[in-house]
DNA sequence: TAAAAATACTCCATAGGTATTTTAT
DNA sequence: ATAAAATACCTATGGAGTATTTTTA
């Protein structure tokens, strides 16, 4: 199976004619007869069924063929990747990062980053989303990594979405959650909207925090230890096993959901250092670790 | 560019000696040295650099090397979905289904499973998500395809996310809704608490609902006529073209979303015709249209 | 019965093998 | 100095072509 037998199963599919496949791609019909024979037997399953005015495919056909159109498609990804890479991109690009996003995700971002353009230089700078937002709109940074929005004339794409967690030593029930010290860190505000939005959903009473620490890891090291609960973004819990982590959720069981975005001008795309960068992130994004 | 080129890369990228992954692969040095040389020509590009301690990927090549194993792993997939194929499945299995998901993506849904699974029957059921819940936990069906959940001792799976819609004629600002007519038909719970948090986030007083329809499609044609605006979720949204629609938000840019849920229980899996049905849907997840 | 697919055969392009040389630290 | 990669050259598998037969609605 090459790419060109890929290729083939998608046209015979929409032609649906051995001979008019053939021509198409500029071979005789038995060598596409055979051919198809072959991938046939490889798969050890019939892929399409012949009759007096041509062949259509089995539901194995079908099915293939859907793979192969998807493998094609990061085949030509792949391709276009490397060409974009031609053009040598030199220059430096200012970065705003919300807090943890920084703090968990850049590092390794930055590093594959590097790998593919070397020649670029990264200033980046870390904290609120609020703050962040702002110094994209005095022009402050390039690219913005934040939740939210304020006032834009930028592009806003959506990078990732993590649930969030009730975390804790040991299994706690939610609605027995007033029974244990809440562990209470300096949230950025779209996480405590998050946040106060799902208390209201279960509880009338406001939250006792019990107990306040000034960031997140000192809050989720105090939860490893038993001292109570605390609520922590998805992004800082990949890997984590001890812990337990049951998500934020309606009465009715939608989880609450925090997403972070890429804000950047559409004319800055011009760029090319910026134009990477852009480009890599939306690549990158599927593969960011969540939990 | 054929399936061992790819593993090929992959070996080379881990090995990091040609001479080690020709012999794990069963062939010569030369062979292999000639091979990648190949590969690097049809690529117009230098994919690994030679040392004296072997080998190590360009950034192009690393580059290359993350889509050769997306690509192999696609690869296996569509294998693995081929052999699940050759147990004929048949069987009836019921489903409960929510109305809107029921009336707006199994139609394309089922037209593929019965593509690939002929001989199975299918008894569907739509209705509301907690009447679909209860028939569930009744053993009135055997799979559900719902939002939220209840009391369960099934397995819960994440099928799609939507986000809700603004869906009006003209272009309205948020801030503004106040001066335009709602447009309100019968919600399930689950649609209808989340927008009344959304609506909370925005405004103190409640919605006047001055008109009120008897279903989604016909609150969505008034929207069209520019009678008011109405909430929709984007799953009924799919391919319009000529509504106004706006994606609920909270001040800070946060979306809100919908979720819906496949529910069966773990041991009907051993039940061929469940087991395909599941299965099945977990594979086409990602290609139900969504806005 | 006629359009389309399959078979029989021939040829040659190229992946891969063996023997040897070159490269890089 | 030597491990590793590259080159030169040879072989053979199998993909594709031409001519012809078989299938099916």
């Amino acid at each position: 199976m090459d790419e060109k037998d890929l290729r083939l199963l998608l046209y015979l599919n929409q032609e649906r004619n051995i001979t008019k496949v053939a021509e198409n791609m500029f071979m005789t019909q038995p060598a596409l007869s055979y051919r198809l024979q072959q991938i046939e037997q490889s798969f050890k399953a019939k892929l399409f069924v012949r009759g007096r005015m041509g062949i259509r495919p089995t539901p194995k056909g079908a099915v293939l063929i859907d793979y192969a159109s998807e493998i094609l498609e990061k085949m030509n990804e792949a391709r276009e990747a490397l060409l974009q890479m031609n053009v040598e991109v030199k220059g430096t690009i200012k970065l705003g990062v919300a807090s943890t996003f920084g703090q968990y995700i850049m590092p390794q971002l930055l590093q594959a980053f590097f790998n593919e353009f070397p020649e670029v230089n990264v200033h980046m700078v870390t904290g609120l989303s609020t703050d962040m937002a702002r110094k994209i709109d005095n022009g402050d940074v390039n690219v913005a990594l934040i939740r939210g929005h304020e006032l834009w004339n930028d592009r806003r794409e959506l990078i990732c979405e993590e649930s969030l967690y009730i975390v804790s030593k040991e299994p706690i029930d939610v609605l027995s959650l007033h029974d244990f010290t809440n562990i209470h860190y300096q949230m950025d505000t779209y996480l405590k909207q998050i946040v106060d939005r799902w208390w209201k959903e279960w509880f009338d009473s406001t939250r006792k925090s019990v107990m306040k620490v000034d960031n997140l890891e000192t809050g989720k090291e105090m939860a490893r230890l038993g001292l109570g609960y605390t609520i922590l973004p998805g992004i800082c819990l990949v890997g984590e096993k001890e812990l337990c982590m049951q998500p934020l959720e309606t009465m009715g069981g939608e989880k609450f959901k925090r997403q972070t975005f890429l804000h950047y001008r559409e004319e800055d795309l011009e760029i090319a250092a910026i134009n990477a960068f852009v480009g890599f992130v939306k690549r990158y994004k599927d593969k960011i670790p969540l939990r």
